[in-house]
DNA sequence: CTATTTGTTTATCC
DNA sequence: AGGATAAACAAATA
């Protein structure tokens, strides 16, 4: 499910145990979840110590533990962060609990495509893989030039699967990409190249007002978006355009399955 | 039984 | 070399 927002959502879920200290650590060794970090590792480097805090960025978290014990949590398709009573026992799917003085905070995945990250590095420094996540697209770092520059490199190939490249656009998934073409008036397919400089302009505004919608209607309580955006229409068999009132079209294109408004969203050069 | 899924990595082809 | 595309990963749900 999570993209930037859900993923900010289900950071917060484990504030609850921000300033305790882990007790024991249950994880299931088996799950594909430990494939680039034992739970031996995870279990052995967590026990004792205190959450002090925790950030998010793009589709990754961090969760920082004393004497600069990072915690990485990537969830996936399918992963979730929640929090419990202090005894609570594992169900099937949770891959991870912290037991903690007053609460145990739950990492659970049936999907297991999600991944868990361990590393003590120096002091004062953070580990390469949350160092190496892309500017936020909310931030001044990320400028017009950043898109057009993608765009040229990315030129043949459609737009929609552009967007979804963490590298670039970081924490942006499946529904936010249709999400920001609806708005930017983007037909999915386009070339990522053919763009006009008119319709590249709708795109970095489109990305900014989605990722900032997003954080502020999801991200704060997993709130339901507003009927006036695609949101609410595009997983509806016979959904209509919000805007134009037409059939929404849902097919693949970039691997992913796609809908879009086709009177609102044209192609704008042949393919 | 079949098709589908809000993600990423790897392999393969160009 | 680097870009484009498809498959693989795994389980729930319809």
């Amino acid at each position: 499910m999570p993209e930037l927002a859900e993923v900010e959502f289900f950071r917060k879920q484990w504030n609850p145990g921000v300033e305790e200290t882990v007790a024991s650590v249950h994880a299931h060794p088996r799950a594909r979840i430990f494939r680039y970090e034992s739970a031996e590792k995870i279990s052995d480097s967590l026990v004792g110590r205190c959450l002090e805090w925790s950030a998010a960025q793009a589709k990754q978290m961090a969760f920082r533990f004393a004497g600069n014990c990072w915690l990485g949590i990537h969830l996936g398709m399918s992963g979730k962060l929640s929090f419990a009573d202090a005894d609570y026992e594992a169900e099937k799917w949770d891959h991870l609990v912290l037991r903690m003085d007053s609460v145990a905070l739950v990492f659970s995945d049936p999907r297991q495509f999600g991944a868990l990250r361990m590393e003590l590095p120096e002091a004062n420094q953070a580990p390469k893989w949350w160092q190496d996540i892309a500017p936020p697209v909310l931030s001044d770092a990320f400028t017009p030039e950043t898109i057009h520059q993608f765009l040229e490199r990315r030129s043949r190939s459609p737009i929609k699967a552009v967007l979804l490249m963490q590298e670039t656009f970081p924490g942006i998934g499946n529904w936010m990409a249709d999400e920001i073409l609806w708005r930017a008036r983007i037909h999915p397919k386009q070339p990522a190249g053919s763009l006009s400089a008119a319709k590249r302009k709708n795109l970095f505004a489109a990305v900014r007002e989605v990722a900032a919608d997003a954080l502020r209607v999801i991200g704060e309580s997993w709130g339901n978006p507003p009927d006036d955006w695609l949101f609410n229409h595009r997983w509806k068999d016979g959904g209509t355009c919000p805007v134009t009132g037409c059939q929404l079209v849902r097919e693949t294109v970039g691997g992913r399955t796609t809908c879009w408004s086709p009177r609102r969203q044209r192609l704008t050069t042949p393919i």
